[in-house]
DNA sequence: CCTCTGCTGAGAGGA
């Protein structure tokens, strides 16, 4: 039997005699967990302290070498237990067969696994300054991709001149050349082919290839290259003349061996294929001339793979920093040595390898603790997300619009190179956060316990369709928990702070003023703030700050001031968090370069399905003559990318005299970082009193660096005050209650903006409580939670009211705080009225714009207590509000109160 | 209690 539990106290480890001699033994407390006791953790009527709550487990011999890791509050799991009577007490012990397994939800990546067992420093170094674009690894990847097409039937020129031509930018970045990349990997595939030609003509053999595996049990997940009758084939790019596998790559093996069992494997061979062995590196100990080494996996390896992912779970769980002591490797040998040096020596971390240099300042370190903290929160909880791909029911996937189940499977359709389209239709109508161009887990059921496979969403309406590596017969697509993003932050952090330059760091953390050259030239002359900004972005020797409130053209002074610094010949950054902030900055930016730099020179980065269509022109592709490629690049002018593709490879490789980011109050601090870290300046542009960054865990991530730095330099920051977008009215409580007053119309026809000037409407065909740009009309609150079908009845009333006044109903937009609301007003009202989240409408504006409250009895709620979520909402119209809620509930605190007594007035 | 965008990935190798 299985025991799971949370650990409920100290652990300690002793010694036994037994008759079999002496042994090392672990008790450890344990509180089942079980649906029981959860339910009476929530109720609170037991006690949890309850004797009866805790039972003992005891791991046995190189077990406790796990059971040292625990700490009370560690998840634990010991598989094939045995249940013991101890004075009338149900306990348990491992058995022969037993595996343990600390914190078995948190995840551990297979190359996790291997870094760690060469050096557990070599894993922290790996997450924290991540792999730079070097040759070795992308002709690694390559003769992998090779050996993929090759497994599912592709002829093999066919493929390495495409695999080739896929990589053409990152080849082209390295310097090298189609031909020779081309001659290298044929080396290596021609060594692949004739095994795989051996194998043929011996066996029937059965293969898969590139297999995504997570282990719920074990708590590991990877990806093997092959899958060969059952067993792992790992495939290596370099030499190894011995006998014997690496000892590293035989981890790796049986990681994988650990993932099949799972997924109903036995295995107890793997097999490493080292692809620069030839047939001339005849084997002097074993006259081999192949360049497969086969092994047998004991039982005993397979644990020690489990002890040692359990390292590593522990040590992420307690935040604690390696210190390559753990491991008995030798640092002289390491590659990674000098760096290793490094890092402990600024960072002041202890080390096997020693420090040289000299220690970051006191608050630099103390900055690094409290960020490296923060980012692994968020990373645990995309842990978390990983963990409820099990946990939780289908249907419970489904209610978080986390999974799409209930497909119907269509079809499998071959494509080239060997690869499958798979069709299934929708059955519902169920929403859910998947979108074209995601990455997906697709399956026939389950996404860790059925057939299962990484697949892209290329289409996805009544039918879906997907492309991916094996034929899966899908029913069902679950989100896909990434942590390529967390990994990002953590290495753009790192970038700031151990390859910043000093002068930057100065203003970072406050201790020098950001300077200013003089700057005599007028850039917008009929606004005195945007004409500042202007000048002062261009003119920053450091940094600049501009302030936008909504509407205030923050885009347009954006573009102004980069035409600025582009016809001063320097290269641009344009970067922002969202897709959708890059492509609109972009846009008004291509206005005012036209005319002044070719548009082959602006360049935008990113996936096909990030970018808008009509940005797809400037997209710079990946595929193609490497030389090209990275001419296109390097010649560009002007570059846009998300702040998370700034963190990429290639985007690293890069360099710029002056980065800007828009929407920048919404970007944690080091998402800010990996933009800026490329350049020598930096603007940021944003509005701090809108929404702030997303985060999953509440963190220092959520403040974000540009009200950090707004608050540390004032002198460097320049507010935007007169808004193009809202009638008077309607602005006047967004600038009382958020901008001091400060706010104000840039225009008297702005502040006049009425209904009446738009063609075919009429104001006084209106009912009269409407005829005001602003109004709120009262509904008595629904007691339900999330939505409010009589407020959204009322909502589809008033949207018939603005028709019948000639209004068009794609002038109306729609805002509640709830995504339940948001469809139960989509039922209500006809397609083309635009409703969404406050969240999602920032950045936008509407001439008509009607906020849902949702909000009955108290305004108790994160939602309701960020104001900063209100500021948005009722700052998207141009020339009405209405605002529709139940006014006890509004009037129950200060701030909608003031609200209610502004739109009634 | 809620809001929710990014990312192809995970693993590529060198004595």
């Amino acid at each position: 039997m299985h025991v799971r539990g949370t650990v409920a106290g100290e652990v300690e480890v002793r010694s036994v005699s037994t008759s079999y001699g002496e042994s090392e033994l672990a008790e450890v407390p344990l509180r089942p967990a079980d649906d029981a006791s959860t339910a009476r953790g929530d109720g609170g009527t037991v006690a949890v302290a309850d004797g009866r709550e805790t039972t003992t487990v005891t791991l046995w011999n190189k077990w406790t070498e796990s059971a040292a890791l625990l700490e009370p509050g560690m998840e634990l799991l010991v598989t094939n237990a045995k249940e013991e009577e101890y004075r009338g007490e149900t306990q348990y012990a491992t058995t022969g067969e037993s595996y343990v397994v600390v914190e078995p939800s948190f995840l551990v990546s297979v190359t996790s696994i291997r870094n760690w067992v060469e050096c557990p420093r070599l894993y922290y170094l790996n997450k924290l300054s991540g792999v730079p674009l070097n040759y070795p690894v992308v002709k690694g990847t390559l003769v992998h991709e090779v050996f993929g097409d090759l497994l599912r039937g592709r002829d093999l020129e066919e493929s390495i001149e495409a695999r080739v031509e896929e990589r053409g930018l990152q080849l082209g970045l390295l310097g090298e050349t189609p031909e020779a990349v081309t001659e290298e990997i044929r080396e290596n595939a021609t060594a692949i082919e004739g095994w795989l030609e051996q194998g043929r003509l011996t066996e029937d053999d059965s293969w898969r290839s590139e297999q995504l595996l997570i282990s719920e049990t074990f708590g590991i997940r990877g990806r093997a290259d092959a899958v060969r009758r059952g067993a792992p084939v790992e495939l290596k790019t370099g030499k190894n003349l011995k006998k014997e596998p690496r000892f590293k790559d035989k981890v790796q093996a049986a990681c994988y061996a650990l993932l099949l069992e799972e997924h109903g494997g036995d295995v107890d061979i793997g097999t490493l294929l080292y692809t620069k062995n030839s047939a001339l590196d005849r084997n002097e100990e074993t006259g081999d001339l192949t360049p497969a080494k086969e092994f047998t996996m004991g039982e005993g390896l397979l644990k020690y793979v489990v002890r040692l992912r359990n390292e590593i779970a522990a040590t992420e769980m307690a935040g604690d920093i390696p210190t390559g002591y753990e491991a008995d490797a030798k640092c002289e040998y390491c590659f990674e040595q000098d760096t290793c040096m490094v890092v402990s020596g600024r960072l002041d971390q202890e080390s096997k390898a020693g420090q040289i240099g000299q220690s970051l300042p006191d608050e630099e370190l103390e900055y690094f603790d409290r960020f490296y903290r923060a980012i692994e929160e968020e990373r645990r909880e995309v842990h978390r997300e990983y963990a409820k791909l099990w946990e939780q029911t289908a249907a419970e996937r489904a209610d978080d619009d986390r999974a799409l189940i209930d497909l119907e499977f269509v079809e499998k359709r071959p494509l080239e190179g060997g690869r499958w389209e798979l069709h299934a239709r929708r059955t519902g109508g169920a929403t859910s956060k998947l979108r074209e161009g995601d990455l997906v887990l697709a399956s026939d059921g389950h996404p860790v316990r059925g057939e299962s496979e990484l697949a892209m969403i290329e289409r996805l309406d009544d039918e879906v369709v997907l492309t991916a590596d094996e034929p899966v017969e899908v029913t069902r697509l679950d989100v896909y928990p990434s942590e390529l993003t967390t990994d990002r932050l953590l290495v753009a952090m790192h970038d700031a702070l151990l390859k910043g330059d000093e002068r930057r760091k100065d203003i970072l953390f406050g201790r020098a003023d950001p300077e200013f050259e003089e700057i005599d030239e007028t850039f917008i002359d009929n606004n005195d703030r945007q004409n500042e900004a202007v000048t002062k972005a261009v003119g920053a020797r450091d940094c600049a700050l501009i302030h936008g409130p909504p509407g205030t053209g923050k885009t347009y002074t954006i573009a102004r001031a980069i035409r600025a610094m582009v016809e001063r010949g320097e290269r641009v950054l344009l970067s922002a968090f969202t897709n959708r902030a890059v492509d609109n900055a972009l846009e008004a930016l291509l206005e005012q370069l036209d005319g002044v730099v070719d548009t082959d020179r602006v360049v935008r980065v990113g996936s096909e399905s990030g970018i808008r269509d009509d940005m797809e022109p400037y997209r710079l592709e990946r595929a193609g003559d490497p030389e090209d490629r990275v001419a296109e690049l390097q010649n560009a002018q002007v570059v846009a990318a998300t702040t998370s593709t700034c963190g990429s490879r290639v985007m690293k490789e890069q360099s710029f005299d002056a980065a800007l980011v828009d929407e920048a109050a919404q970007l944690t601090e080091p998402g800010t970082c990996a933009a800026i870290n490329l350049a020598e300046r930096f603007v940021l542009v944003g509005d701090h009193e809108q929404l702030p960054p997303v985060v999953r865990a509440e963190n220092d991530l959520t403040e974000s660096l540009f009200e950090r730095l707004v608050d540390c330099h004032p002198e460097a920051g320049v507010m935007l005050d007169r808004q193009y977008r809202m009638n008077q009215r309607i602005q006047v409580f967004a600038s009382n209650e958020f901008y001091d007053g400060r706010l104000r119309p840039a225009t008297p026809a702005v502040a006049a903006r009425d209904l009446d000037d738009l063609e075919g409407v009429s104001r006084d065909a209106l009912p009269e409580s409407l005829r005001d740009p602003v109004s709120f009309v009262d509904v008595d609150g629904d007691p339900s939670r999330y939505t409010d079908s009589d407020e959204a009845a009322r909502i589809a009333e008033l949207i018939e009211s603005y028709e019948a006044a000639g209004l068009d109903r794609t002038d109306i937009g729609v805002i509640a705080p709830f995504r339940a609301q948001v469809s139960e007003i989509s039922n209500h009202v006809p397609d083309d009225v635009a409703v969404d989240t406050v969240d999602r409408f920032q950045g936008s504006s509407q001439e008509v714009i009607v906020v849902s409250f949702t909000a009955t009895g108290s305004l108790e709620g994160p939602i309701f207590e960020d104001y900063r979520r209100i500021n948005v909402a009722l700052t998207r119209p141009k020339r009405a509000l209405v605002l529709v809620g139940d006014s006890t509930a509004l009037a129950s605190d200060p701030v909608y109160e003031r609200m209610l007594e502004w739109a009634s007035a």
